[in-house]
DNA sequence: CCGGACGCCTGTCGGC
DNA sequence: TGCCGACAGGCGTCCG
């Protein structure tokens, strides 16, 4: 579910209700994530006390003075703040209790998401090791991608969702840029100009941000924090609209699987 | 190294 | 109404 604009939302919804808090405990209810939620987490987590909420891709960093706390939300994860003690449904996986009264809990049908430690301050995680530039940074920028692209024959739409070369571009964003940039999804990555890469840049750098704006895109069930839905959804030019007009010249938008993913764009705008 | 396919899970939706 | 396959916002791993 979530791409870099929902976790981005996420963190800064959940960021005030957790700084300078010390946890109570953790309750842990399903450890089967993508990898098993160390059980060691019920006795080290109480007594820590929050720094701050990070973001790195589409990872949350809980930093605390002991160790930080790696999450993932995978495909379905979402986060609340609600009161300690709310009773659980089903897929809420665990809760950290807080001294102010609320928890924060973590619920993931599918279970793809991650629930992780980094047992010191300052340290990293194998899975952060290899990841591309934040695309919201000055480090992402037109020459970077450009170079990376040189000898890449893969589909442009696969480069730029592949996190060693930028990260945070999930399925939807992927197909809002290249439409904002004017690529065809399936042009291959080494067949694209300089200047066309510049207008690229600048597309996956304003839809991220236009969506952070407007909290994510709820297309079912992204919540934020609150339960409130994103509302970006309203703003998205191509995907999930196969068969509707194009926004700028009217023609249908139409859908092609590239990578095993479903793509949408306009065949008459993007080339 | 690169590119493509697979699998991990549950829920929902459309078609019959 | 019920069943069944297709599909869903991610990504590490494996294979050629």
């Amino acid at each position: 579910m979530p791409e870099l604009p929902e976790v981005e939302t996420m963190r800064r919804g959940i960021q005030p209700h957790l700084q300078n808090q010390r946890i109570l405990g953790f309750d842990l209810r399903e450890h089967r994530l993508r990898w098993p939620i160390p059980e060691s987490l019920r006795r080290q987590l109480p007594g820590c006390v929050i720094r701050k909420v990070r973001r790195r891709a589409k990872y949350l960093l809980i930093d605390t003075d002991q160790g930080s706390l790696l999450l993932h939300m995978g495909m379905s994860g979402s986060l609340r703040i609600l009161p300690n003690r709310t009773p659980a449904m089903a897929h809420d996986h665990w809760d950290l209790q807080l001294a102010s009264g609320q928890c924060l809990r973590f619920r993931d049908p599918r279970r793809f998401g991650a629930t992780l430690w980094i047992d010191s301050p300052g340290n990293s995680h194998p899975l952060l090791d290899k990841l591309g530039p934040e695309p919201l940074s000055d480090e992402f920028h037109a020459g970077q991608l450009f170079e990376k692209s040189r000898g890449r024959k893969v589909a442009i739409k696969n480069f730029i969702m592949n996190s060693r070369i930028v990260v945070g571009v999930g399925n939807i964003y992927a197909s809002e840029s290249l439409f904002m940039a004017g690529i065809h999804p399936s042009r291959q990555a080494q067949r694209i100009s300089k200047k066309r890469y510049a207008a690229l840049t600048q597309a996956i750098k304003e839809v991220l941000q236009k969506a952070i704006e407007q909290g994510g895109t709820t297309l079912r069930d992204f919540q934020q924090q609150d339960g409130q839905p994103g509302y970006f959804a309203q703003q998205l030019k191509v995907y999930g609209r196969d068969g509707k007009a194009c926004p700028v010249c009217g023609q249908a938008i139409r859908k092609q699987v590239i990578g095993q993913r479903s793509s949408y764009y306009c065949a008459a705008c993007q080339r």
